[in-house]
DNA sequence: ATGGTTGCACAGCAA
């Protein structure tokens, strides 16, 4: 019996509170089935759930306070829900000493183990927070590693913000971004060590360069196209092998006044998980011309 | 004009 369709998205939406209207009526416009996001910025408490209860999805949600921050949507059910991994580090930095951050939730919907990760951003390469991330993706790629060891037949998908930006093509500009995080070769290593086992399954489908899924807020960047691809879909191979189609949904990333409020500084990316058999979803055609660069 | 933008705790961080 073929496995169910079903089509998995990650968005960093920058405030959970701030962007949920927007967040929920993209879910339905994309016929999105399970959305893992990241940076909620709110407490389990202060997520807005019946918004997306209103729109037929199931929310898991793991948020401490106005930091981070990783949920789960889901219109195919929720099974085995976890928050954070095996062996994930604590973060030493903070006020209030040594926490877990809120940083991975994991749940399995229609028949896809899902990770909505959340990596730490690093700040400086001089910075505890560098190690912190360096450290927190090494864990992260050791307890993947034992899912995998224990079920290589298992369909995960590591969807996230990462931070990091893998190729020299992922930025807008490699001169000006050169010596900073994000593109440091330890960070890219560190990345390269969790594709040994997981693949990338977003890019084949859009390529660089100059394709991204972050522009920063200021200085025009994303009207000028400067930006970077950060924002991953890492699927085992069980589960790489169903994916027939992915895009990153730059529209998103626009404002006007036709939408609620401004857009999160990340763009959505999804992925079309197909039934297993010859006969795949039905790809709709991507949405025309993009040459509106409207904010 | 030495900035430019968001969001949160509305103040100064974090991204």
């Amino acid at each position: 019996m073929a496995a169910p369709d079903v089509r998995v998205a990650t968005w960093n939406v920058n405030s959970i509170r701030a962007r949920a209207d927007r967040v929920v009526d993209w879910l339905q416009r994309a016929d999105v089935d399970v959305l893992a996001m990241q940076e909620t910025k709110c407490s389990d408490a202060q997520f807005p759930a019946m918004t997306f209860l209103g729109a037929g999805y199931e929310v898991m949600h793991c948020g401490h306070n106005q930091w981070n921050g990783v949920a789960i949507a889901s219109r195919v059910g929720f099974e085995d829900v976890q928050t954070g991994f095996e062996g994930q580090p604590s973060w030493s930095g903070g006020k209030d000493g040594h926490t877990v951050e809120a940083r991975a939730l994991a749940a399995t919907c229609g028949g896809v183990r899902v990770w909505s990760l959340y990596v730490p951003n690093g700040r400086a390469v001089d910075d505890p927070h560098y190690r912190y991330k360096l450290e927190w993706l090494a864990a992260l790629r050791d307890d993947a590693q034992s899912w995998l060891r224990r079920d290589p037949e298992s369909q995960i998908a590591l969807a996230g913000d990462w931070n990091i930006a893998p190729l020299d093509e992922d930025v807008w500009n490699m001169d000006l971004f050169r010596g900073s995080t994000h593109v440091t070769e330890p960070e890219r290593a560190a990345f390269r060590a969790i594709e040994t086992s997981f693949t990338d399954v977003v890019r084949p489908f859009a390529p660089g360069p100059g394709t991204y899924t972050y522009w920063d807020y200021t200085q025009l960047r994303f009207p000028r196209r400067e930006g970077m691809r950060i924002d991953f879909i890492l699927a085992s191979p069980a589960l790489a092998r169903r994916v027939v189609h992915a895009e990153i949904v730059r529209d998103e990333r626009k404002g006007g006044k036709d939408r609620i409020g401004p857009p999160s500084d990340h763009a959505p990316v999804l992925v079309d998980i197909g039934g297993g058999d010859e006969a795949g979803r039905r790809v709709e055609p991507t949405a025309g011309a993009d040459a509106d660069n409207a904010t």
